[in-house]
DNA sequence: AATGAATGAGAATTCATTCAT
DNA sequence: CATGAATGAATTCTCATTCAT
């Protein structure tokens, strides 16, 4: 039961994205998602066990696929200066590029139960763990004036997912180009010169 | 247990307000509402036509306070960087003093419908001004550092409502110390010294 | 309780008339009414016990004054042929002239409970009885036509109570061509010459 | 107890109808609907999207069967004495034949809205115009005296119409006698010889 | 895999009625 | 007499989920 093809499956799943994004998790519904899929109400039950299934996949395929992502960059890299600026750039483009996903996963953990809640917790605050550990090794290595690590992890993810909210393609700055600002003020700050 | 209009109309706005943000608005129901305010479930449509108005008013309330207690604080100040702190520090501390129906604020937009959107929407943007001018002001008195004045007011904004999602009454730091750590975050840098 | 001014509750009587022929009784609501009436909602139950009860009044008092009136009307007259000119003559003139009254006595005894329903269906099985009597006379008298009393009373009533569903003050007749075109009809047919 | 599509649509059409005569629309609840027709309230909403929309379909069939049925009636015949009988015969005999659709038909128009209410005021008024173009004939060929034709195609039919508000299957008279002596009423009228 | 009718447990909303003031 | 807040039961409609076909 609950498994169908992996086609139909993501398609459904991008949908759901985009679907729980217009009208939130709780007011989206099935039905819909299953006009949208090209399918019927019921046979949604063949891919996912539940709504909340959806939900939980596309949130736990989302956080996995980021820290996976980010490790591969970071990877390669030692400066801790340019594994933040790379971070925030793939942070930022990652929003950008799946807004759909990404708004769901930051704003819909509400919504999970239980067990579900438990895991995607984790698997974010492994992704945060990335960047207090950047931010860590600049504070030894590089004096970064940091007075909290937890704090300012926070700030800059918060920070960085809020450009999903208001990006446009058309817009005037190119992803590149957001990014850097955004470096620049974190790293020097308003007022620096 | 029996009351007069006003008072029972904020009893209610009250409740909405811890309601809504425990369950977000689709979630809440008006009888459980009811039941918190002390009445019955259709007694709530003596003091609102409809749930929809209960969010509406919420957050018209919240915008309009917001506005209002800002202006005052930045009404006897002149040095630019002394508004952004005093700026940042009211913004913190009236998320986290008042944090259901600021944290409504900011995530029941979506649920606005038509008119009321709007109006909230505006007098969000006139919110904002309020930081764009102060920016303004310090990149032209006193050279700060922006690339694009809308840009970092909307990422300032966003990052410290964001303390609302984490801010425990018993965690590490008081109000006043996140405040300062987000102002030092966006004036200096990391790097600075 | 449940005795007002005449005024006010002759007021209330004429605006529910209104009122339950814009919507129907069941859809009519207090509130709307005691608005039109220009008092609150809970006031109305200082003049009615209840809505049942304005609808009963409403329908007793119509039914009352068209007996009352068709009596006097026949009192002097002898003819059969000349008294049901007249009360043809009444019945569709009553109907315009309270239109609301008479298309609420005509149409909602459905919803009239128990014994406000036996109450009203006899004084309008007293009301017909005057037509029957009209037109046993002409049967007996003038030789009409008639193969069954009841048959043809209701028919009439019934033919000339639906000029109220139609009738407009600018329209082509007045009352009397009206009434008269009716009578003539139902005195001597289509196709008499 | 469970069933296909179309059937369990007509089953619902047709408890509609015996319903809301029994209580006039407004008062009738879907849930005793459902409950005649053997499933649960929900589950109407598969076959009709509104209480309103079964209210529309119940009255849109009738009238268009009444409108197909008169005609195939009238076809064959010339005469206009004999169309009108017929007519008449018809009319009655499908207000006694399925007397709850008829019934409401006539009866619930007020609560009808918007554009279901101009496509059965459309749909009322052709059967309308079938009366007239007889009275017409009738007058034209064979000097019926009609002073005017809409008033009184709207006489015979509110007239007949309202047998349905009296008739019941153990009374006096068969459908075929109350139709003659209506027939009669009309032709001749009452002073006739 | 897919369908689509059916379920059944809510949901918001309405409204006649009551009653303390 | 009038008010208006409160009641509480009823109503339409929604929707995740099930399941026979």
């Amino acid at each position: 039961m609950a498994n169908g093809s992996p086609a139909r499956k993501n398609i459904i799943l991008k949908e759901a994205a985009k679907l729980f994004r217009e009208n939130g998790y709780p007011s989206s519904n099935l039905r819909e998602l299953a006009r949208r899929a090209g399918i019927q109400g019921g046979s949604i039950y063949h891919h996912f066990s539940s709504k909340q299934e959806i939900l939980f996949q596309l949130m736990d395929n989302t956080m996995s696929d980021m820290i996976r992502r980010l490790k591969i960059i970071l990877e390669p890299l030692d400066c801790p200066t340019e594994r933040l600026r790379r971070t925030i750039r793939f942070h930022i483009g990652y929003h950008i590029a799946g807004p759909d996903e990404t708004y769901i996963t930051d704003d819909e953990l509400r919504n999970l139960e239980g067990d579900n809640y438990r895991q995607i917790i984790s698997k974010r605050d492994r992704y945060q763990q990335l960047f207090e550990d950047i931010i860590a090794t600049g504070q030894a290595e590089q004096n970064w004036q940091i007075s909290d690590i937890k704090l300012f992890a926070r700030a800059i993810i918060q920070m960085c997912a809020g450009v999903a909210r208001w990006y446009r393609p058309d817009g005037k700055f190119t992803i590149d180009q957001i990014a850097e600002q955004y470096f620049t003020l974190l790293t020097t700050g308003l007022m620096s010169r």
